[in-house]
DNA sequence: GGAGCTAATTAGCACTGCTAACTATTATGC
DNA sequence: GCATAATAGTTAGCAGTGCTAATTAGCTCC
């Protein structure tokens, strides 16, 4: 059940990684999104509460955090301002930017959806052993900045 | 706020190492879908080639590998067919059930996306450090083990 | 003040997943 | 042996998420 000692080649092959990390990464996802359906929120929905919950943005600011294009937000934004999660305020500094915040009613259901969200995961990773959960935390930080760019 | 982040963390939480995984694992999968833009064929295409390329399957053993419901499968396999790179057989021991492989063409383009495929992944992991590698390796098959089931 | 840039939106396409409903075939049961 | 149930696959239609192209509105600079 562990793979935490590893009696194989001294070396890793990149190319070999590269296949094995992307066969992981891309059934993880997947099974992320399955586990988290019967939300209130969308995946997407709930990245950009997150981040609105540390201070209003403007779309174009959270298109950039999310590293998806400006109507790609704007569908979300639209979708969470519909549900009354976010509102938008004009910016009286330059009409053409648009402001947009967390309602109490979306701090509400992010509470909610965080710990739902992260409920499949967070039981996966609690049943391995300490060493296990070291090696995905150092994983976890390694890919975030190789896909930061 | 963060005691995790020192050069030896204790012990790392579930959830906190959850959120972290996930986050990591969603933004390298969308990466990884971006990286691929340009190809032949789609990612699920690709993944289904794959499995192909060791023998032919039914559609219901393909989507059990897959992880997807028969329709989605269906409509993967109909698009690969469509464009030459599977061919459907009918089992004369049971009706029902069609067997699908590979051909020529799919085995060719199925190499050429491969390499293409995992370009971007694979020059990235080239930059790291040995150790990062064996963290990623390991990671790897611990993700995979937990996405499982 | 007009040309050009930027922010946001709208419209429409593609891929991927799902469920529901339908056809065809095989297996079961009286 | 024929009716019923189960299984394999398909079709149709919905939802979520990403994209590009085109449009509108506001700001900037010469």
């Amino acid at each position: 059940m562990s793979a935490a000692i590893d009696d194989g080649p001294a070396e890793i092959q990149a190319d070999v990684l590269a296949i094995d990390l992307r066969t992981a990464v891309m059934r993880t996802s997947r099974r992320l999104r399955i586990e988290a359906t019967g939300e209130v929120i969308t995946p997407g929905q709930y990245t950009v509460l997150a981040h609105l919950n540390s201070g209003s943005q403007t779309l174009r600011e959270l298109a950039e955090l999310e590293h998806v294009q400006a109507p790609s937000m704007t569908r979300i934004v639209n979708a969470l301002s519909g549900q009354g999660f976010v509102s938008r305020q004009a910016n009286p500094e330059d009409g053409r930017q648009v402001h947009i915040s967390i309602t109490p009613a979306g701090q509400e259901v992010l509470a909610e959806a965080r710990s739902q969200r992260t409920a499949w995961l967070a039981q996966r990773v609690a049943g391995l052993s300490e060493e296990d959960r070291l090696t995905l935390s150092r994983a976890a930080h390694i890919m975030q900045e190789m896909s930061a760019k």
